[in-house]
DNA sequence: CATTAATAGTTGATATAGTCAACCAACTGC
DNA sequence: GCAGTTGGTTGACTATATCAACTATTAATG
């Protein structure tokens, strides 16, 4: 295992299980993995002029499934689309609803990792960010 | 962004991107990421005693779903099940062209991986290689 | 300005992935 | 030998995702 190869794969197969991807439903949200990673997407968005197409692009879903996880965000008053200028678009916000409904969720996902970590001391934690920081590094060189 | 709880969840959104969990197919195998994970699964374990009972729980999966995947494989060829002393139970065991199989797809992910880390230079290579273990000795402290 | 081509999004049909409950056969303990 | 349990399968179902066809609107070209 001191090849750097094998050493991330075993990694890969590790974090993505204890990050619980494979599970179905994101942090018993009653969403999908998917339609989370939608929503906090959403939720990111400079204010008004975020598109479903934008959504599509970014996360490199199918506009048809955008479409309807779009309409039962709707449905459930989370989110509004109106009508902008050019009116085939239908800019999407999110609503006090939905901004209220993320928050939870953010803080639910948040406690949960906290409590993942409460076994570290200060000290632990710190090297953790740092090691977490240079693989991002790395891994990542375009990093934002 | 010096809080660790941010900072993991930050490296998470960034690894479970990164290492493409999202995608559908596996590598472009034909295989699910589940299917993929209970073949490496059969593949990792000790030769002759699998059964599909360990399969569900290792890996959190429902077992009528598991047995489902399972006649796949056994219709490809790649697996063949026996029957046990218990003769309720059907001990996996990899063939020979589940093997071959197995390590084409094994080649495959490597060589991504590789590519996605060949612009590091062997110094860095051995840096990334002690921050993985790092993190990984801190978030699982029941580490194999 | 009329026609054609492109774009944003929706809808219908379909495939794939995963869940849940019922079930059979085989084993265990009494 | 019977009650309860276990390993695995099957059927019915839901959720997730894909693909192609379609509508409405805008842009481009002659």
């Amino acid at each position: 295992m001191t090849n750097a190869v094998d050493a991330l794969r075993a990694f890969n197969r590790f974090h993505s299980q204890w990050a619980g991807l494979l599970r179905p439903s994101y942090m018993d949200s009653g969403l999908g993995v998917t339609a989370a990673r939608l929503l906090y997407e959403i939720g990111r968005a400079p204010t008004g002029g975020l598109l479903a197409s934008d959504l599509c692009a970014d996360l490199a879903l199918d506009p048809g499934y955008v479409s309807r996880v779009l309409s039962r965000f709707e449905k459930s008053g989370w989110i509004a689309r109106d009508r902008g200028r050019d009116a085939r678009q239908r800019p999407i916000r999110l609503t006090p609803a939905g901004e209220a409904f993320l928050v939870r969720l953010d803080q639910r996902t948040r406690a949960d990792t906290a409590a993942r970590i409460a076994h570290l001391s200060p000290g632990n934690r710190a090297v953790l960010v740092a090691a977490l920081a240079q693989v991002r590094a790395l891994l990542d060189p375009a990093a934002d």
